[in-house]
RNA sequence: GGAGCGGUAGUUCAGCUGGUUAGAAUGCCUGCCUGUCACGCAGGAGGUCGCGGGUUCGAGUCCCGUCCGUUCCGCCA
């Protein structure tokens, strides 16, 4: 070792000592007569000083050192007197007097500083290009540390349980989880492509095929969709797990242990809104959209969305009483303290909702005086508004918001005001987090891109509840799926399934989203092919390791959980990746580019 | 693909209804200083105000276009 201690931890207990510190010149502070250096490495920070007049052989350039030189000195560690102790130093009542120095390594000024307060303000893509700078900082130190024991702690955990972790392929086929692949070209096979697997799913799949019984991988996943604060571009990782002769309990039985565990071992925060028996709270997706507008809803706090399409289906409001008659429904919100929103905050929260495409958002705000101030209480008329505003229970200071259209436009439009408000009131308590299951997805739902036709509503591989009798008996889109969310503060932190595992099930499932056998035999051959030779009920789920981090450390976002994030575009800015290659590369793979300008 | 916000010193930003030589903090360089610890003091360098066009006697400021960044929507577990 260059050394013999670090940074971090000389303490007055080797006073006296001559000891080896190496590292990185933090800050100088140059008296003239006396030179003060905040050394740091991974460990802390150690102040060294010298006299740079004496014994200028030994110290040479060290009255030259900048910010950033990587260093060696040799010293002695001196116990500081009582009132030049450093409190808010952790190596603070000692210093090292140095007699040797040798520069490892210069540096040019890095474009941002390393200090934690003043580089936080700095520019993240100037800070991306310079990763290897900016991963000095403390707050990315601690980030790799914590990532890397929550990883270990998931893995022992899992190994605990009698899993056993499986690596599967990285070069896999495209899949048909929804979101778009990365492509690889074969070189054996020109014109033929590996993609890169958004999931293990039909892999872990088969590990239960196989016998395996209790699968898990802290497994990559890839998907080429645009970025989002919480979703990292390209590549991410999930605890992703699998087991067999299981039911969605036994399922949530694993998981919620070690996601209380790691919430009270990764976090400062406190664990709400359990059920009675200490269990996370299970909430049917129709549900969840109803009375908090979305399937993640944030449950750290208690507004809650109530229908109210009975009072006004009849009422002299044409909005209200028109999106009934169309087969839509009205719902209200009422906001604890609102009226006090400014009518451009409430400009801001009718532009939201206006995103989720309703059509504006009615409110009623009942002033300090219990008058009802509002621009449709005269189309709905004094008593039916005050009997709403009793129905819902809202009190002077606070405001009701409406909704008026479609299920789901009702749904989500007061689901994204909920949210928001939640956001202004700040009752979004970083002190607590609010784990829950969303259970009972729909198996079906409509077609976004084609009217009239049904899709898988999330995962194609989940069993539908009650079977092939459901499936062959049932309106599509009246049948449930075996198919839940694990949601943490508003974030989704896993989906998971019971799978369905029995072709014939299989090819009806498929068959009612308008695939036929030819097709699924094609693009699922293996799964099927596999479920015909003995397949073990079974299921899983994967929660996302990365954004689960993200919440329980407060970090503002998913870049800032990886070592070398790509940027909001998808990007190394370091690396200078994606980049162009060469013709013979693209030749050997009988690729042509077509240039884009 | 769409919308909002932004682009001024190495960095983070200020710069009003258009008006002399575009500022601050910090960083950087030089000098002074033996007890600082975000040291202090004195001095200095550092700018094509993203780019192109327009309006105007005059544009960092107003208008149009364009590029880049960023957040959100679409998309996506």
């Amino acid at each position: 070792m260059l050394r013999t201690h670090t940074c971090g931890e000389l303490t007055k207990a080797q006073a006296d000592k001559i000891i080896t510190l190496t590292g990185w010149v933090h800050r100088r502070r140059d008296h003239g007569g006396i030179i003060f250096i905040d050394l740091r490495d991974k460990y802390g920070l150690t102040q060294i000083k010298f006299d740079p007049d004496i014994d200028k052989v030994a110290l040479g350039e060290a009255d030259k050192l900048r910010g950033e030189w990587v260093i060696k000195v040799i010293g002695k560690v001196v116990a500081r007197p009582s009132d030049m102790i450093n409190k808010k130093m952790e190596t603070g009542e000692v210093e090292v007097e140095i007699s040797n120095l040798e520069i490892l390594n210069k540096s040019k000024t890095p474009p941002f500083e390393i200090d934690e307060e003043k580089a936080k303000g700095a520019n993240e893509h100037i800070r991306l290009q310079y990763r290897f700078v900016d991963l000095r900082r403390q707050k990315l130190q601690k980030m790799l540390k914590t990532k890397d024991e929550f990883i270990s702690y998931c893995r022992d955990y899992m190994h605990n349980q009698d899993f056993t972790e499986i690596q599967t392929p990285i070069l896999a086929n495209s899949s048909p989880e929804g979101a778009r692949d990365f492509l690889v070209p074969s070189r054996f096979y020109p014109g033929k492509f590996f993609a890169l697997p958004q999931a293990p799913q039909q892999f872990k799949q088969l590990l239960m095929v196989g016998g395996v019984d209790k699968y898990f991988q802290i497994a990559p996943c890839f998907r080429d969709e645009d970025t989002r604060m919480d979703r990292h571009y390209g590549e991410f990782y999930q605890l992703d797990m699998e087991m067999s002769f299981v039911e969605q309990e036994d399922i949530f039985k694993i998981m919620e242990p070690l996601m209380k565990e790691v919430t009270e071992k990764f976090s400062d925060k406190k664990i709400v809104n359990l059920s009675e028996d200490g269990r996370f709270v299970k909430i049917p997706y129709r549900e969840a959209m109803e009375v908090y507008g979305t399937d993640k809803p944030d449950l750290r706090f208690d507004l809650k969305i109530k229908c109210v399409t009975d009072l006004v289906k009849d009422c002299g409001f044409g909005v209200f009483a028109g999106a009934v008659k169309n087969g839509g429904i009205v719902s209200a919100l009422k906001v604890d303290g609102g009226a006090k929103f400014t009518r451009k905050e409430i400009d801001e929260l009718t532009e939201l909702a206006q995103s989720k495409d309703a059509k504006g958002l009615a409110y009623i705000i009942i002033k300090e005086d219990g008058t009802l101030q509002s621009p449709i209480v005269k189309f709905l008329g004094q008593e039916l508004a005050e009997q709403i505003m009793i129905e819902l229970g809202a009190k002077k200071g606070d405001i009701v918001f409406f909704g008026a259209d479609k299920w789901r436009v009702v749904c989500e439009s007061l689901g994204v005001v909920r949210d928001k408000c939640g956001e202004k009131l700040g009752l979004k308590d970083n002190k607590k987090v609010a784990w829950c299951w969303i259970v009972d997805f729909p198996m079906y739902d409509y077609s976004e891109i084609e009217e009239g036709r049904i899709d898988f509503g999330h995962n194609p591989f989940s069993m539908p509840q009650g079977g092939l009798k459901a499936l062959k008996e049932k309106e599509p889109f009246e049948i449930l799926a075996y198919q839940f969310d694990l949601v943490i503060n508003g974030f989704e932190a896993s989906s998971g399934a019971i799978r369905n595992h029995d072709p014939e099930i299989m090819y009806e499932a498929f068959n009612i989203a308008g695939y036929g056998k030819e097709e699924v035999n094609k693009r699922f051959g293996a799964m099927i092919k596999a479920f015909e030779y003995g397949a073990p009920p079974h299921g899983g789920n994967a929660p996302g390791v990365d954004r689960i981090l993200m919440v329980l450390n407060n970090w503002d976002s998913i870049r800032d959980i990886y070592a070398f994030p790509k940027d909001g575009n998808g990007r190394d800015l370091m690396m200078n990746s994606p980049e162009e290659v060469s013709d013979r590369q693209l030749k050997e793979l009988g690729i042509k580019v077509k240039k884009v300008d």
